[in-house]
DNA sequence: TTGATAGGCAAGTCGCGACTTGCCTATTGT
DNA sequence: ACAATAGGCAAGTCGCGACTTGCCTATCAA
């Protein structure tokens, strides 16, 4: 839990996010060219692969490989659980 | 909004944050001894002001002076509005 | 089998963020 | 008025994280 608001602390691996969201089970070069060209991010290959470990281990991106390609989703089951932490249980709007 | 993912990043301010949600209106020597005590963490109250500056510029936390006290106050709103950006609109539970 | 594609590993640079230290201002109580 | 309390400002230290560079492995097509 305490990777997630790490991995989330990084604009780079937000955009990762994006991407993910928009369009699941993307490859390391598909996202970096994504970042490349739709928000101009100027960034190595390795980067993107860090960026990538660091989603991964935080549990937010979920991995499989199938041959030479390894493809990635996305999982917001652990945003879901981070976020709930501060949400007061006597919201006026929680249960109208 | 970036300030938002960028307040959250360090385990000190989520911290802080914890202790709002549990007792709302503290102030910065307050939350500097709660923190010494019950969570064992030795910082300067420095450290801890400087911590409420971030958290305050990212709008998760608003003051209130009164005197010579300066009483912190959580507001999660832009916690909820940070959280949606990923949550798919098509999950199956989303609408049963 | 060879070259091209997709990805991984490791060391190194560098800037930003967390924390400290020292001193200063303002409000309160006696 | 004076001391104590609550907080602010500024410069400095230091470690971690983002990014690069160089080279290596594995899979697929010709």
């Amino acid at each position: 839990m305490d990777d997630v608001f790490k991995a989330l602390a990084d604009p780079t691996r937000r955009r990762i996010l994006d991407e993910l969201v928009e369009r699941d089970g993307q490859t390391l070069f598909e996202i970096c060219a994504r970042l490349v060209t739709k928000h101009g991010l100027g960034l190595s290959r390795q980067a993107v692969s860090q960026h990538l470990a660091v989603l991964e281990s935080a549990g937010l991106v979920v991995t499989r490989r199938q041959g030479r390609y390894k493809f990635h989703d996305l999982d917001t089951a652990p945003l879901e659980r981070a976020m709930t932490r501060w949400l007061r249980p006597d919201t006026p709007e929680s249960s109208p």
